[in-house]
RNA sequence: UCCCCGAUAGCUCAAUGGUAGAGCGACCGGCUGUUAACCGGUAGGUUCUAGGUUCGAGUCCUAGUCGGGGAGCCA
């Protein structure tokens, strides 16, 4: 592809003098009568964060013929500019575009209700324009930074030999246990097909009252849109041995937060012959990894983050590259926060072993006792999933049963990744689905994993959201996502 | 889903139950190698929706819708 313009990035970096074409749209339009009459046109095209200075001439060696148009272009009118790439006289830029020309592509027509117009704009505001957001400073540089990302997560993978597997979005197993899951179906919603008695007659009335026959649905059984790509990834695991996935996940859970989507993007890497402490090396590697890429690649972006999102964001990410990730087992974080109430610490929930850990307990862990990111480990058995895998009795010293479990928590976000060493055993696999009344026979082809060349493995699964938060300091999910899907938000 | 708070100009917000206001943005002009520009002026309103109380409701009451913060669920 031969391009004939510049992309502003490329401009700040070509050499003065060079001519250049460049095209995009208008951030901010300022003029003056100095020199026979003169236009500032800072012009953005997303390839970097600042937009280049475009200085257009009235009159003189450089006079463009439309001036009297050019004077009027506002923020967000598409524009084409030639010219010369010059040293700037002015303050702000190094360099900026003396221009021969400006053609104007596209008009705002209406510049009294542009909705993203030249002043500040709240993010709530910002989410109901999510079509034109993202020409604001502020979801240019999150745009940027998560496609870096984005690009990050599968280096990271490939760079360790990891095969990224395309798991599947439909899902027909009702067994995946994450939470309320979207219903995919092509039957007719009003008058579905009903189950028949077995002694019916042909063509006797349906029962209204009786269970849907989802056997004549598309998939011939029940399906729904995916929440976990994990029971999938394993099967490619057992086989490739280190795998990941990176997809979309759905979750139809009424959720009012700023922490959860009902769609999102999550990044599962399984790891065969592995434990949890090598499952934990990895989270914690790769974590580092994002951080350190993104402070590499988009320095101009998390400047801004820095300056105007979070202060002191830089600093803190420094912090999370340089200092180990503090380990700790769940029965010594239930002491620590047991002796913190002695000292008089006030927490709204009691703390027990044999509890999950509420929010404000993991965020005092993360925020005030540690002050850096936690990887909890070894988690009682009754709170977490079935397919964790059992440790031995005394881990750790813990007064129950524990599974080899692991929530990494950051600081203001809370978990950002869980994880767990899989049950390889079958025998202890079958108890703990027979323990949690889960049905069986669904299972058959993640138990015939087991029963075929069973290995341990491990594997956790990253928000990549929860990512983004912790990573540009914005602080409500849904501005780290294009168009987010939340209960009652589906627009765009 | 639960608790709390909110909805007024394009945006951010004021307005004791008694004439609807400012800043920013937009438009017009002045000044200026400008850059959160500055100075002067103009336009811009079914006060979220539906009921109710009242001589009179942006303001009080009820219900709903949407938004925010916190909680739960989790990533």
């Amino acid at each position: 592809m031969v391009m004939s313009w510049l992309k502003v990035s490329d401009a700040f970096k070509a050499p003065v003098g060079s001519p250049v074409t460049i095209k995009g749209w208008v951030r901010t339009n300022r003029d003056s009568k100095a020199d026979g009459g003169l236009c500032f046109v800072a012009v953005s095209d997303g390839t970097c964060f600042d937009p280049i200075q475009c200085v257009v001439k009235a009159a003189g060696n450089n006079a463009t013929t439309n001036f009297p148009d050019v004077q009027k272009l506002t923020t967000g009118c598409a524009v084409e500019v030639d010219g010369t790439l010059v040293a700037s006289q002015g303050k702000g830029q190094s360099v900026e575009v003396l221009a021969s020309a400006v053609r104007i592509l596209g008009l705002v027509e209406h510049p009294d209700s542009y909705p993203v117009s030249n002043k500040r704009h709240t993010f709530e505001y910002l989410r109901e324009v999510a079509h034109l957001r993202v020409r604001t400073n502020t979801f240019g540089a999150v745009a940027r930074v998560r496609h870096c990302l984005s690009m990050a997560v599968h280096r990271f993978f490939h760079e360790r030999g990891f095969f990224y597997v395309h798991t599947p979005i439909v899902t027909a197993s009702d067994c995946e246990g994450a939470g309320q899951m979207f219903r995919v179906s092509t039957l007719d919603m009003m008058n579905p097909p009903r189950v028949a008695p077995e002694d019916a007659k042909p063509g006797a009335p349906v029962d209204p009252a009786a269970p849907v026959d989802f056997s004549n649905d598309f998939f011939g059984k029940e399906a729904h849109l995916t929440v976990s790509g994990q029971l999938n990834v394993e099967t490619y695991c057992c086989a490739l041995s280190r795998v990941y996935t990176f997809g979309p996940t759905f979750r139809a859970e009424n959720s009012n937060t700023s922490r959860h989507l009902a769609e999102f993007w999550m990044i599962e890497p399984e790891i065969a012959f592995a434990n949890l402490q090598v499952d934990s090396e990895l989270a914690e590697d790769f974590i580092k990894y994002l951080t350190k890429t993104v402070l590499d690649e988009r320095p101009d972006d998390m400047k801004f983050f820095d300056e105007r999102i979070e202060p002191g964001l830089l600093k803190r990410l420094q912090h999370v590259l340089e200092t180990p990730f503090r380990r700790l087992p769940y029965t010594e974080a239930i002491k620590i926060l047991e002796d913190a109430i002695k000292k008089g610490k006030k927490f709204e929930y009691p703390v027990k072993w044999g509890t999950d850990l509420q929010s404000e307990h993991e965020r005092f862990l993360t925020e005030e006792h540690f002050k850096q990111p936690v990887i909890l480990m070894n988690y009682p058995k009754n709170i977490k999933a079935f397919y964790m895998r059992l440790n031995d009795p005394g881990t750790d010293g813990a007064p129950g049963d524990t599974v080899a479990a692991m929530d990494v928590l950051v600081p203001a976000i809370g978990e950002i990744i869980g994880g767990s060493q899989r049950e390889e055993r079958l025998d202890v696999l079958d108890r703990r689905i027979e323990e949690m009344r889960l049905p069986a026979k669904e299972y058959w082809w993640y138990r015939d994993l087991r029963r075929y060349g069973t290995v341990p493995h491990a594997g956790f699964g990253l928000g990549f959201e929860r990512a983004m938060m912790f990573l540009t300091g914005m602080q409500n999910i849904r501005d780290v996502i294009p168009f987010p899907r939340a209960p009652k938000q589906a627009e765009f």
